[in-house]
DNA sequence: GAGTGGTCTAGACCACGGG
DNA sequence: CCGTGGTCTAGACCACTCG
């Protein structure tokens, strides 16, 4: 008796989100071990280890050695933003990417710089401002710091011409990072730069990026009012 | 030869990291086929395809069939958000949790709400506001629209005492839903929900939800001055 | 057509952690 | 202790898709 349609981990998958929905399993109940839905379903016990695994990464089970599994008393959503490379971003919607170095300065960092990116507060760091274009209008301003001493070569580059993000993403990987989105008052500077009136809520995105211990870089990413950040659940 | 350290796919994935960072595998190059790779590794190819899949999964190989294995060109960063229920969010940080409920009525709901649900303009919907306090400080403003046909008995729900959210998630499940981030400007109402100035910057997270083809519930929650919604990469 | 990833199976051993 | 999930293996078949 397999009860279930389609082949597949994919089938056994459907058939346990079924019976969560329907309440045959109600949240924090325990299922059956892997081993008895295996003979259940008729299945390898590793087709049901990877289908309820599958569920577990998405919050709706919680796995336990010895305890088992159970239904997730508050499935706890997880909303997968993808961020993409912001020209990237703007080409697929078919509009045209432009790019404006507005400063380049190599100065000391504010703390809460230094504090983000965990270094001592008195090495200089390379301080880039900049303006993503969508067909020629504004559509996200970008305040970066970088750690010269973790990426030399970027003196050699000329940033007015090759997108700061861009050379990053191509000659310093990072292997750990932190992100932070929140929504900000336009100053007078953003407000200048974007063209629009002072104190317009913007979303605005953080992110720090490491390699291994060493920091790479921390960006302050704008984006133009009215800008939404997408995702299915 | 193994070549790699520790032991299980974790390893081969480490291991297979390493060399995309260090250049070994530059970005948009082919790497070998799971044959190839679990021979050099001395595992077997399951192993290996646990480790790659991580990997593709996480946006830095693509992989297809006959064309094999490639390190991604532009690693398209996902950065997953968890959306916990309010109370646990407020309750984690050791804060006391609040609810006000700020009116209930059944109405026909503006545009852009049925538009969101994917419903004819011309039903009513049960439309709620509340505000949600941490240590009794507003902390977030909900906005809720909830397709009565689809969940009829929260007509018998005392939502004053019941937290609409909470009975939702243990009432009606859903399988699919959208989620969008932005940032407005506190109008008259929200200014005064939460005491602040008119104008302030809000994060605002709309979410609508359905249980197959049925549209469940519109939400719109602007959090309070400040907050940020914080992840790792 | 043929190479590559996607998946299944049966069996095995191990690590965690509840009782 | 000992049940449960986590993982590995060797082998197999299949589905997709490039050339």
């Amino acid at each position: 008796m397999s009860g279930v349609k389609g082949q597949g981990w994919q089938a056994i998958e459907a058939e346990v989100l079924r019976r969560i929905h329907s309440r045959d399993w109600p949240p924090g109940s325990a299922i059956p071990n892997e081993a008895e839905l295996a003979q259940k379903f008729g299945v390898a016990r590793a087709t049901v280890n990877r289908a309820l695994q599958s569920l577990a990464e998405a919050g709706l089970l919680d796995r336990k050695r010895k305890a088992g599994t159970r239904v997730a008393l508050h499935p706890v959503r997880k909303a997968t933003l993808s961020i993409p490379i912001l020209r990237h971003e703007i080409e697929a919607i078919g509009m045209t990417y432009g790019y404006d170095l507005v400063s380049q300065t190599e100065t000391l960092a504010p703390k809460h710089v230094t504090t983000a990116l965990r270094l001592p507060a008195d090495g200089s760091l390379l301080h880039l401002r900049a303006l993503h274009r969508a067909d020629r209008r504004p559509y996200a301003y970008e305040d970066r710091w970088v750690n010269i001493a973790a990426v030399p070569q970027i003196g050699e580059v000329d940033l007015s011409r090759v997108n700061a993000n861009e050379w990053l993403v191509a000659n310093a990987p990072f292997t750990a990072g932190d992100f932070v989105l929140s929504a900000t008052n336009a100053d007078a500077t953003e407000a200048a730069a974007m063209e629009m009136a002072h104190g317009t809520a913007l979303l605005t995105l953080e992110r720090t990026t490491w390699n291994g211990a060493e920091p790479i870089t921390w960006v302050r990413l704008c984006f133009a009012p009215g800008h939404r950040m997408r995702t299915a659940l």
